[in-house]
DNA sequence: TTGAAAGCGCTACCAG
DNA sequence: CTGGTAGCGCTTTCAA
């Protein structure tokens, strides 16, 4: 099953098979329409592999991301998947669970498979796998995490904004004592987060009791940071979660423990997933545009070398949204 | 960045720098450490279409899902991929969005990729593709659809028994009028659940009135459904969802329209996601083990043509979970 | 223990 | 419009 059993049994060359799977250069109607028989027939499927290594380049993208089961990554995917499809190009996808190790077994898979780019949605970069891709030629756009360089453009989220507006909001509403629940505290990102709410919350002294804590990026995570929390001495009328994912799991525990939110506790997620609405009740978060970053990625990638887009670093401002899971400070 | 210029800069053949990279017959500790220098030195990743190509077989499945957004599949993907890892596979996964085009598109991409086996988690089988598996000479497993062949085996779940279940108890709690929310209802195994629905409903002839509505596997479509059956002439005190995904958007819809759950109507689901358990109120559903799918379909494929297990149909069955989302009709 | 060389299946270029 | 053929980068005999 083969090129050359297709041209046998089509009486043509493989050079006039390839050339009709491939739609190029010019072929009589009735050759083709021979071949297409044959390959009917013989219920042929060209050989990808074959096909990439005599071709050179490659039409498809590579992208990681840290935890799919967290809709916020497979958001993105999707969006990136789309616009690239609509260009005429695949996107083969890896996950990590945030495992420095898994990032860097995957990367090598993707680097050998020869991507025409990669795309990387992860909060685990290694300094090490930064700097490689510098040395790499391929284009890259990170997302959160490394530093833009010829090569590689970068995407952000302005997320000091977004804790900031969380926890002003509830400032405003009157609570005083403060949990952020995050996750792997000691990747970059992530920290920035947490330090954002160390930094808000000290713009208003001792005005502001807090305490972080730390857990697993899943729903159970979050029940379990709630638990601590809980258990911890701080008994907190607001949670502002690091993302919507891990606030389900917050709400969760905090009905089984009999707390009601808003009224006993206010609780605040990120990303604006859908989950965030369907949620009960629905969560008052921070809208972060998948959609958008998704399609900026692949753009970015398809950009040739000399875009003026490349080595830039794209911001985008978050947006707060208000919903039922916060509230006044009970009194 | 090839075999050669590693060779060439370790002073060495390409065959003896293919074994060290292989690990694969005698080579000297020195000769070995030299090789190694030098693929560093380089930062060489060997290409893997041409090691494919050279190599002849495949360490990789593939897998096609209808709709990794609904995370029964990802729960699925996830196991077989921790499995098929623990033996040295990968597993490339691709996604359909239950369009049966998109099936065969990603279908010919893995034939392409000359994949070592397929596993197939949909509900979009087109009687051809189901054919085409048979003259394919690559195992194959099925969840919820095709027929066992000499090359496939199926794993199927006894859906009747579940929705039998529900009916059951929703009837035992004193419901006469229940609706079936699905979605594509063209699909043979979603139909199969749909009609199991109706004769199990059927059962009780005209004690009980019912309605079957259909709308996409989303939380949207959830909603959607619920929408046109509040509209409907039916006044349903019990839903009943083709899975857990979409129940999800029901609750979120009833909740929104002032019925209460279960007071007003009891709502159950199937798959038992983790999502169910988080839901408000916990959504009263069928077990589906995904993690023994996952890991069932993958040791399928790994297992040798002859072995007794393929061809063989695999069927489950499920659990009824019961939890706060269904109670008594309001009398 | 190592090297030379024959492919793997396909594309792309050059003739005709 | 079509065929011949030189690789693409790697694995794998077969000899040395």
């Amino acid at each position: 099953m083969n090129l050359e059993e297709v041209a046998k049994l089509a009486r043509v060359s493989t050079a006039t098979v390839s050339r009709v799977l491939n739609n190029v250069g010019p072929v009589r109607a009735s050759t083709r329409a021979r071949v297409l028989k044959a390959v009917e027939e013989l219920k042929y499927t060209p050989n990808l592999h074959a096909r990439n290594l005599a071709g050179g380049k490659s039409r498809t993208f590579g992208m990681i991301v840290s935890n799919l089961e967290n809709p916020f990554f497979f958001d993105v995917f999707k969006a990136a998947e789309q616009t690239a499809r609509a260009h005429g190009f695949e996107i083969v996808l890896a996950n990590t669970d945030y495992d420095p190790e898994h990032l860097v077994r995957n990367l090598r898979l993707m680097l050998g498979r020869r991507v025409a780019g990669m795309a990387l949605v992860i909060s685990e970069m290694d300094p090490a796998v930064n700097q490689e891709f510098a040395e790499l030629d391929i284009p890259a756009v990170f997302y959160d995490v490394g530093s833009p360089q010829h090569n590689v453009a970068n995407i952000t989220v302005n997320y000091g904004k977004g804790i900031e507006r969380a926890v002003h909001y509830l400032h405003a509403l009157g609570h005083t004592r403060m949990a952020f629940v995050g996750h792997h505290p000691s990747l970059g990102p992530l920290s920035i987060r947490e330090r954002v709410f160390r930094e808000t919350v000290g713009e208003f002294a001792s005005a502001i009791d807090w305490k972080v804590v730390a857990s697993a990026d899943t729903i159970d995570g979050g029940r379990q940071a709630t638990r601590e929390l809980l258990a911890s001495g701080l008994d907190p009328t607001a949670i502002i979660c690091v993302n919507d994912f891990m606030a389900l799991g917050v709400l969760h525990e905090l009905r089984d423990c009999g707390r009601q939110v808003p009224y006993d506790v206010s609780v605040t997620g990120f990303d604006n997933i859908k989950l965030a609405e369907v949620a009960w009740p629905p969560l008052t978060t921070v809208h972060i545009p998948r959609d958008r970053i998704g399609q900026m990625m692949v753009q970015v990638l398809m950009t040739p070398e000399a875009s003026s887009e490349r080595g830039r670093n794209f911001v985008i401002d978050p947006e707060f949204v208000v919903r039922a899971s916060t509230g006044p400070v009970r009194s």
